[in-house]
DNA sequence: AACATAAGAATCGTTGAACAATTCGACAAG
DNA sequence: CTTGTCGAATTGTTCAACGATTCTTATGTT
């Protein structure tokens, strides 16, 4: 019975949850991810307040939570905005995959961690061979999430977490998804089998390769309005 | 004229500045690194706000920006508290540093860093000659700060400032300070070496034993009462 | 004495209204 | 066509209030 007890205690984070802030953070934040919410647009403080029936101060503080994970920019006395990600932020992005994601293969696998990233890829597969993009998209995001997590790190598994949520914000503004999701279902495929081998340097070589491939891609194809 | 006025927009982001949550937010982050509030206390909002002479709505912005920093832990209905990292937390930090600073290391050196780099090294010395351990601890987080912005990333820049701030919080539960900071003075020299000797793998296999023995020491003599 | 319970105080969570400060667009004047 | 001015709209911040939750203290029971 103490055992029981002492597993209950991996629950308690979960207790101190809710929050009003919280929750239409919660919120929001799906909607930007969704692209529900646009980068560039507005977010009136009267109409969401309105919208979610929660007090101004109550919404601001939400707009605080999610300003700091940087999908939104909040600019003095007029307002906050849907982040619009510049062509720096992206290759900022990408160094900082560069390192993430590089200092996870090279650290190798481990079991656990393995089956979430083929699963991954396997999912990118079969959603490609449906042509739903949109869950490719998905499946690209949870690989790579894995990926990170081999790093065994709380923080940089968050830090990956908001990471990509701002890199959606990128590919909402962009008009054809399909092409640049569909050269790299093959490429998850092929880094998962070189990590599997055990050759840390090939994996890591071919994932600079990768998103060297993917950052170019990217910049390219990039190009915010103004 | 118009060369002029399109060098005008490099400033813009300077133009943004304030806001009273921000700026208390400002005094609030260096109150905590100083070890005004120590690890562990609460921070009323009523009395805080009154010394401040800001609204509770105001601080409580505040406050949430803090938390998102973790430097300040959110309990609902409870209140705010100076975060008290637990020895798992400063496993973690260590996790990070090894992947931010490594690749920094691996990154090669640039001569416009290399020189805070050095500079930091020299006040480290200075400092430790006049036994001003608390001047070899800010020399020593501006040596780690530099090594790290030779990955050329404001992300990274900003993640490694957080980092280096909550683990502040560590040191300021510790009861002596002299002890953990005096053996890195002469690391950081060596390290400078081979850094600039042009060998990254040197580098960065040295950085490793030195994270390991800075977290093990750390470890050791952390003992946060519950 | 140890424990459970209940009343009370303190503090947080959230709201709604109010007003000053700032931005932005429209329109008039030069 | 540029510049100055006015006013509407929106944000920044404060204040007071009240329900909800937690902490404390007193009370009572075994």
């Amino acid at each position: 019975m103490d055992n029981e007890v002492a597993d209950l205690s991996q629950d308690r984070p979960r207790l101190g949850r809710s929050s009003t802030a919280e929750r239409v953070a919660d919120i929001l934040r799906d909607r930007i991810s969704e692209g529900f919410f646009r980068p560039g647009q507005r977010l009136s403080e009267e109409a969401i307040s309105e919208a979610l029936g929660v007090s101004r101060n109550t919404l601001r503080e939400s707009f605080r939570l999610l300003g700091h994970e940087r999908l939104l920019d909040h600019k003095l006395n007029r307002g906050v905005f849907v982040r619009l990600p510049s062509v720096e932020d992206v290759a900022d992005l990408y160094r900082v995959r560069r390192v993430l994601e590089g200092a996870a293969v090279r650290r190798g696998p481990s079991e656990r961690t393995l089956a979430v990233i083929r699963e991954a890829v396997r999912d990118a597969e079969r959603a490609a061979g449906q042509d739903d993009w949109q869950g490719v998209g998905t499946a690209n995001i949870r690989f790579h999430q894995a990926l990170v997590s081999l790093n065994e790190s709380p923080r940089i598994d968050e830090a990956m977490r908001q990471l990509l949520a701002e890199l959606r914000l990128v590919f909402h503004v962009m008009e054809n998804p399909r092409a640049f999701h569909e050269p790299f279902v093959d490429r998850n495929r092929t880094l998962l089998g070189l990590i599997e081998s055990g050759s840390p340097d090939k994996a890591a070589a071919y994932l600079d390769d990768y998103l060297d491939h993917a950052e170019r891609l990217l910049v390219d194809a990039y190009e915010p309005n103004r």
